[in-house]
DNA sequence: ATACCTGCCTAACGTTTGTTAGAAATGATG
DNA sequence: CATCATTTCTAACAAACGTTAGGCAGGTAT
């Protein structure tokens, strides 16, 4: 036997990276499986050769959403754990994850806007991947809070929700092809640190 | 003649809301005109002696949802125009957005959610309403920079993209019958108005 | 050459889609 | 009682839906 399932792979990939963004455009009943086929220049019936549903095919989409900004998040932290300010640290999260969200985009916005749409089953096994991008988060500003960098009477799980709701809104209006993503990370970072009053208040 | 077309509208209220509902959880192509008769108690056929159309539908229930929002927002700015503080302002503003957000969340999620997968006619006619409201916000906070209340390197569009982004986002997660949605919106102006790192940095 | 596996195809199934035309029911007005 | 407008119903249309069964072309292994 050769290189087992190459051909098959790629195949499979250009159905997902398709399907993604076929998903994100029309919602989850808005997207049928021959337009996911002509898409990909295929008939309908051969996509029962690689997937063995719709839901599938979503299922497979919504995580690899998911993973990626996960991946780009935690690389971000790992390499500057020592010897960097607690915001660049900050800054260099918030710059993996939208990185991660604006380029990899039909997966991640297939993500954001679909998962409460899709079949309950569908959601329910997204849902690790989802905690564990979660906690990641809360594990690092806890970090933070516990060093002292952050204020004491933030909470961290509002914060969490605050900021990763901002950072996921940008897919519905940063372009990365007129804008730079880094600028934009910085923009984000300041004002979510610093806030934006010129002083503090209570 | 008696009061005209009492039953009609109350029937066509009936339709709006819960076509919002539908619509917000199983996004557009979701939703068909049977599902949406059935959950009225009423015949697909009916619907149409109420609206031309599925797309019709859709159209009101997309601009109800913003113009909600507006309104609560225009009355929260214009009940304390005078002798309230800056940050009391922009709280007050943020708590209308959350109130009318979360309170009719079936127009406003469904807004949120599926505007970007209808069809681009139902999306244009809803555009105007949308400029609107950033227009609000975009006056709101250029007469604060204008008195020297925010920062002179915060960029405004910038954050009312955060901003809206942000206070959207709690549709997803957050539940107006277990928290207080007052509280909420304080947590999130302070959070927003002072950063949230003990001491502010470059 | 034979057999086999991979990858895609065609054709069909029963169901559901948005929408329309025309018939019934309802209740008020003459 | 007859008339009228309002509101809902039934029945049907062509089109599109997810999925399946079985066939066909290509390369690989025996």
């Amino acid at each position: 036997m050769t290189k087992e399932g190459l051909q098959s792979d790629t195949t499979r990939d250009r159905v997902l990276s398709t399907s993604a963004g076929l998903f994100c455009q029309h919602g989850y009943a808005g997207v049928s499986m021959r337009k996911i086929a002509e898409s990909c220049d295929m008939k309908a019936g051969s996509l029962y050769y690689h997937f063995s549903s719709k839901d599938q095919i979503l299922t497979e989409v919504l995580n690899m959403g998911i993973e990626k900004v996960h991946a780009a998040v935690a690389a971000a932290l790992r390499e500057s754990s020592v010897d960097v300010s607690a915001s660049d640290r900050f800054r260099h999260a918030i710059a993996g994850h939208l990185h991660a969200l604006l380029e990899y985009s039909s997966f991640t916005s297939a993500n954001v806007r679909i998962f409460r749409q899709v079949p309950p089953s569908v959601q329910h096994s997204t849902l690790e991947v989802r905690r564990r991008y979660e906690a990641l988060w809360d594990g690092f500003l806890g970090d933070l809070k516990s060093q002292g960098q952050l204020r004491n009477d933030v909470d961290i799980r509002s914060f969490r929700l605050m900021l990763i709701g901002a950072l996921n809104a940008t897919l519905e209006w940063f372009d990365p092809e007129l804008g730079d993503i880094t600028e934009l990370a910085n923009r984000y970072a300041d004002m979510l640190a610093n806030g934006i009053f010129a002083e503090r208040c209570t």
